[in-house]
DNA sequence: ACCGTAACACTAACGGTTAGCTTAAAAAAT
DNA sequence: ATTTTTTAAGCTAACCGTTAGTGTTACGGT
């Protein structure tokens, strides 16, 4: 066994949790967004409504929950890069990744429920920035700087703008290129670039 | 007079508005946002709540009553910039003027406000989007193009990010100018650049 | 075996938001 | 000038997401 026995008591949270999420996305996707309520979540998962929340932070969250575990993969795809690969490409690959994972044929009723709801468009953009902020700080590390600059924020922000861009694009890898062709360009024009 | 008898009902429209627009940001600036409720600010303004939200679509929308005249603002600075003038450098100037209006300091409590309330941060994010989907139509049209292509919405979304880190940065004019410096080298790079 | 604590339940409420209906004043039509 | 139509604004009552307060149960360390 990899896992070290991870505690009844874990694992049953895990389990509610996984149940709650399950059902949610479920309901959401029967009957849409904004025709199932927090109460109808509860019910159906048989769990009470305060503890939804004790696992979920909003009913936004509920539908985001798997892309959570990704939240640090655009901080990580800095850190943990093969040794003397450039900063850009390496960006350029996890945001591909992204892309192609969520322009999926499995995930498209998921993307269009999110698409149609303003509510769950705006929660996904503050995780995007959320995200570039992240990005940002590994960045800064990985360039032995003290503190986030300018550019590093900035090139931060370009690089999520280039997931969120390319996802609503005809073809979304052509625009990861397209757009990573223009961010490549910004980023050696800095100094931060050059050591 | 310039304006032609605006027509009674519709100045009483728009002084309800104002005074509910003011009353309420008389009223968070007092006490705080979140200590303020939407009755609250109906009761003070001496209307019922449902005119509150027949002028203004959410509580969050009372705070950027003003900036919504900026809306269009960005587009503007495209489609209105003196001939010849290239695009980069007329839009450079735009932030640089948003910038140092957001950052006087007779605005200074308003935006401490905005910055310490995730819910007005969220909403001004948005509206940031939409910024850049209008910015995005007006620099296609710019170009001659039927419609807005990769580039130009790259372009757009970079343009607003270079505000957002502007506005966060020590100093927020040296910052547009850096991020200003970036956005023209990626700019310069795309087939849309050159006629 | 014991106790501390973490997970969950239940009730009730709070605050933003909306629906449905009524009133009254302004604009348009007669 | 009177009638008719329009529309801003009001009131009530609720819906829905979210939270506080308070127990209760069952796991985990000692």
């Amino acid at each position: 066994m990899t896992v070290p026995t991870a505690g009844r008591r874990e694992r049953k949270k895990a389990a509610t949790r996984q149940n709650i999420a399950d059902t949610a996305l479920r309901l959401f996707l029967e009957r849409g967004y904004d025709e199932v309520g927090i109460r109808d979540v509860a019910a159906e998962a048989d769990v009470a409504v305060t503890t939804v929340f004790s696992h979920f932070t909003s009913k936004e969250a509920l539908v985001f929950s798997q892309d959570e575990n990704f939240e640090h993969g655009l901080a990580r795809a800095v850190t943990a890069r093969p040794p003397n690969e450039p900063l850009i490409p390496a960006l350029r690959r996890e945001i591909h990744a992204m892309v192609r994972h969520c322009t999926a044929e499995s995930a498209a009723p998921l993307w269009r429920m999110i698409d149609s709801s303003p509510a769950l468009r705006q929660y996904e953009e503050s995780m995007h920035l959320r995200h570039a902020e992240a990005l940002a700080a590994a960045i800064a590390a990985d360039l032995a700087l003290p503190a986030p600059t300018t550019a590093c924020r900035t090139l931060a922000r370009f690089t999520v703008d280039a997931y969120a861009l390319a996802r609503e694009a005809d073809d979304p890898a052509a625009a990861v290129d397209e757009i990573f062709h223009m961010i490549e360009a910004a980023w050696t024009t800095t100094a931060a670039a050059r050591p």
